[in-house]
DNA sequence: TTATTATCGATAAAGATTATCCGTTAATAA
DNA sequence: TTATTAACGGATAATCTTTATCGATAATAA
């Protein structure tokens, strides 16, 4: 992963630079997901928040990320079910691979898929500006605790 | 694509393997499914079934949705952007590429796909049961217009 | 320090999907 | 063909996540 410290300096810099403010909150809510390698929820780091500032509303989370979204600064994951999970520390897009069993993302490494874009470009005429790649399965230890039952 | 007959007989039995029912809404549904290739959305396909069934409910056109989930008879596709968009006609997980100018979907070969599977099982132990590959970008059409602005 | 606005917090509103209820009907067998 | 019965359809309420609204407050620059 990234260093935290790092990625909340370059949060802060893109921040500033783009006219934003950097409040007592926000600058919490940044300190989560710049540490975070877990892909938080909405939930999850409004919790964590209200830890240190017991008044901030889930509507100031949901602005932060809206601001980090459209500067570049944050990863939004949607799976179609419930609420949405995010990455701040890795957050140009990558692949995941999600266990279904017990809800785990990990970002493996799939040096590969430059060349699919590639490929896709030459065959389409397609600008290729995003993606998005997930693979959903089970972990070892969800297949271990499934075949016991 | 494949036979729109061909895939109206296919999501026919298996619903009756699965003890559905047949009804004339569902059918109705069934058909459109099974011969549309440009992934409509729900509110399409519940236009297109009033034609023939004015007083179909919205709800019936979900519930039909959520049965042909169960039995894998249609792929649902969620871009977090608004309503989700269905594939009955390919309802295998396959690679899309979405125009973020005009919303077109096509359906692009990429049989390297089956390599990052296999690579991705050994390096990580994970049972990978299914996937979602998804570029986003602009077609050529958008690419002149926007150019041309 | 002061003025200017972006931001905060609380809550309403929106939008998509699901749940509920009850009358109707498709499927099955006699 | 008809009777039976559980599944289905239609209408609408409820749910859940996210966004909009708005007065009060605080971050930033001069």
């Amino acid at each position: 992963m990234t260093d935290p410290k790092k990625r909340l300096d370059q949060m802060i810099a893109k921040l500033r630079k783009n006219d934003f403010r950097i409040t007592p909150q926000r600058l919490a809510i940044l300190k989560i997901l710049a540490s975070s390698t877990n892909h938080p929820s909405v939930e999850n780091i409004y919790g964590k928040v209200k830890k240190d500032f017991p008044t901030t509303s889930l509507a100031t989370v949901y602005k932060t990320l809206i601001v980090l979204k459209e500067i570049g600064e944050v990863l939004e994951l949607g799976f179609g079910d419930g609420g949405n999970r995010y990455d701040g520390n890795k957050p140009n897009p990558h692949p995941h691979l999600i266990c279904t069993g017990c809800g785990t993302i990990i970002d493996p490494d799939l040096e590969s898929l430059g060349d699919m874009t590639e490929a896709l470009k030459r065959a389409t005429g397609f600008q290729i500006l995003t993606h998005r790649l997930d693979f959903f399965g089970l972990c070892p230890d969800c297949q271990k605790s499934r075949s016991a039952r």
